[in-house]
DNA sequence: TTGGTATATCGGAAAAAGTCGATATACATT
DNA sequence: AATGTATATCGACTTTTTCCGATATACCAA
């Protein structure tokens, strides 16, 4: 993945946002039934109503960020959930660490 | 120093580079005569000619950087050194470490 | 003070991003 | 099969970013 694409992702106040929320969903979410936050995320309903964005503004945001490798989706039934991507952020810790 | 605005001042492959030219500037440009590296950094017509990019571009590329703290400049006689800013960076691996 | 060099700022054209509503797709239920 | 719900994609419009050339400013040297 492109180094600049990554920090694209990151350059909107709702995207980063996004990723706060993610980082600590059970803050941020109503409990949901049949998934859990730790394993598969939070479905873009949720994460759509948050935002106050249009639905297909943030479904957009979210493949941004997914693209970016910073969160990762799983589908389940007719919801999409999205997750913090661990690697993805490790990986841009390391790029600021060392390449700039 | 707003994080969107880091965020944005980072996601742009010029400005990428010259951070990591800045990184290491003995790798990445000619000895300077009057003024080293370490103390007071590169100065803009360097930087700009090893872009290829046209001054105003770079001259305004090097304000983004330093609006977002990654950078710092001295003006010396005619001429205005940027190198790193070593507290930004680090304010900026912080966030990546503890908010998203 | 005149002219030369380095950098900053301004104004604009073209490209990209932000954001929406409408529509398509995928899945579930009846 | 028909309908309903969740998400993705499309087309359009607006705003922002990219990048330039021209001009202004700051400093230096003669």
């Amino acid at each position: 993945m492109d180094q600049v694409e990554i920090f694209k992702a990151l350059s909107n106040k709702t995207r980063l946002q996004i990723l706060t929320w993610l980082k600590a969903p059970e803050l941020h979410f109503p409990e949901q039934p049949n998934a859990d936050f730790e394993n598969v995320g939070v479905c873009v309903g949720q994460i759509q109503m948050k935002s106050g964005l249009s639905q297909s503004t943030i479904s957009e945001y979210l493949s941004i960020l997914q693209r970016a490798d910073l969160i990762s989706s799983t589908r389940l039934g007719q919801w999409t959930y999205y997750k913090r991507n661990k690697e993805g952020l490790k990986k841009l810790s390391d790029i600021i660490n060392t390449e700039i």
